[in-house]
DNA sequence: CTGAAAGCGCTTACAG
DNA sequence: CTGAAAGCGCTTACAG
């Protein structure tokens, strides 16, 4: 394997000449000199060591993106689409930077911190994390960071979410408009900040809106897994005061309610309505297409690689910055109007 | 950010005391020593500096798994659930052997080996590439590599993969047994070799061995994807002689086959049989759910890691290994016996 | 436009 | 059981 050295030697110059040439410096060497070094390194096929170049330039072109692991207590790491996606476009946007990614689940603060430390990754991008772990992140190690889709984080934090409180407050008022009365929620627990909470907040500010209230009997815990949601379903229907429509904070969690409903017996949409979030590829899976809140994640990712890249230019001048993307409406065929005929 | 020097003045050693101590050469220290530095090391929060690390060893603790771009004309990188899963699962057991993951799209060998080689990756696994490509690799980078689903390779090329032949097969018999005739094939090309060429054939002898043939009209090509699989169930309904059951080389194939038959007025098991192959969570989530081949595909990370670990053990004497795991069919909705009164 | 020197933070023989 | 020295392959001021 060929190192500067032998590039430098080959070529007639110094080292730091070809380190020059290879780092874009070329204002300070003579073009006849950087075609003859890029000769020499087309016919040995010189590739830069990466290591040696972060322990002298103490910069590692490194970027790491944290997704919560296994010890995070939800599912598998990167079952979900959402976190799989995502990766999948950073790490495409990293690469076109000419940075490279560094996987990382994230089972403790500590270990996290210890992993960037000790590869001095440029910066990362933290996907799942609460408010208190972001703290102990930053305060763990000195990097540029951004979060993702966290809520109730201080302004000094760099963050890339959704609008969340509005999507929860669009899903409402479609229910509320189809002209259901007695609505339902479905989602994970929302004691915390985050995204749960926040699209909770919208839909129930909606609901109140319309004169209604979501009555704590129609609020039905489940977490983001097919399985759970189908089991959700019974509790739905055997809510006092049954409602007519739930809104469901992911479409995972409103396939499986589909499912539940359908089995027993309740077709929706006639029977029951369904909402859901993100507009993930599961929600035109099933029969009837889910009727959902879109995001773009995508986009998501582009604006987080984005941030990121803005403060690796600046720093360590700090300018936190938050980003937040809209949400639409997708209306397919999970709402209908409240039972004419209710069952029961 | 302490050094090792820092920890060897305070703890009142050599560095090179330290780094044994740090480094498991444990037998070389006496334990009255190993106590001081271990406490100096906690109470400076050292943390070793991987990129120094990497370059004196010569050993980086870095492992890339690499997975098709988007250059490699495929969906976007990790939507394959698949793809995601497997990587979900790698990282943790690479983390869990105290090693790093790179993640690594692929959109051309030559930019992929350079990556490989200016890290010094200690040994990398292939997601989705094709044998010549195997090759190249292996000439632009001497290092451990575990290559996933891969035929037709040299034995001495690392694979895991699983038994894709028997698969197809399975899946024929399966309709076979269950009274079709006229059964069709629904899949992306296999012309080169590959699993879906494999599957493809363990499907045509088990139709051979009942005395059917694969009619070329009934063979179908669709990508791994859900609407171009909604089409191509259009496409098979409008065939000569329309079979009655199709086997889809993936559950994705076989979700969008089935939504494409239902709207076409097929419903299906009743007017169409269709089996798929993977068991992915979308083969549940429609109704009727999908009878499949299921595949273990964390067993499958699991492999590849334990098999690169292997590797990494024995280095630079390699020995190569192919793991071949099991395929069982999971008995669910979508096959049912051909119809007794055919629509049309 | 070009280069000699120092140094990044480790590990690796080697010597004692 | 412990350490002094050399070196991994780069980049960074600095000097000319």
């Amino acid at each position: 394997m060929p190192t500067l050295q032998d590039v430098a030697r080959e070529a007639g110059v110094s080292k730091m000449t070809v380190s020059n040439v290879l780092n874009g410096h070329r204002d300070r060497v003579s073009p006849a000199t950087i075609a003859r070094v890029m000769e020499v390194v087309g016919r040995l096929g010189y590739v830069p060591n990466a290591t040696a170049r972060s322990l002298s330039a103490r910069r590692s072109n490194l970027v790491a993106l944290a997704f919560p692991g296994r010890d995070a207590g939800g599912i598998e790491p990167l079952m979900n689409p959402h976190d799989s996606l995502f990766l999948g476009e950073v790490e495409a946007h990293v690469t076109q930077a000419g940075l490279y990614l560094m996987a990382h689940s994230v089972n403790s603060v500590e270990s996290t911190a210890n992993s960037l430390r000790s590869w001095n990754v440029d910066g990362a991008i933290f996907l799942g994390t609460r408010a208190d772990e972001v703290a102990a992140l930053h305060r763990a190690y000195e990097a540029p960071m951004v979060f993702i889709d966290n809520h109730g984080t201080s302004p000094q934090i760099s963050n890339v979410g959704i609008e969340d409180r509005l999507g929860g407050s669009l899903a409402g008022r479609r229910l509320v408009e189809a002209g259901h009365r007695r609505i339902g929620f479905v989602g994970p627990a929302f004691d915390e900040p985050g995204v749960v909470r926040e699209r909770h907040a919208g839909f129930v500010q909606a609901l109140a809106e319309a004169g209604l209230e979501l009555r704590p009997e129609h609020v039905v815990r489940c977490n983001a897994s097919f399985d759970a949601a189908v089991d959700a379903a019974r509790q739905v229907l055997a809510a006092p005061d049954r409602p007519t429509a739930v809104f469901a904070t992911a479409d995972i969690i409103a396939a499986g309610l589909l499912k539940g409903f359908v089995r027993a017996g309740f077709p929706v949409p006639d029977q029951m309505s369904i909402i859901g979030f993100d507009d993930l590829e599961v929600a035109r899976h099933v029969t009837p297409e889910i009727t959902t809140l879109r995001q773009d994640i995508p986009g998501k990712a582009r604006a987080a690689v984005e941030v990121l890249l803005a403060q690796l230019a600046q720093w360590p001048t700090v300018r936190s910055e938050r980003r937040v993307l809209g949400v639409t409406l997708v209306e397919r065929g999970s709402v209908g109007p409240p039972p004419a005929i209710p069952i029961n």
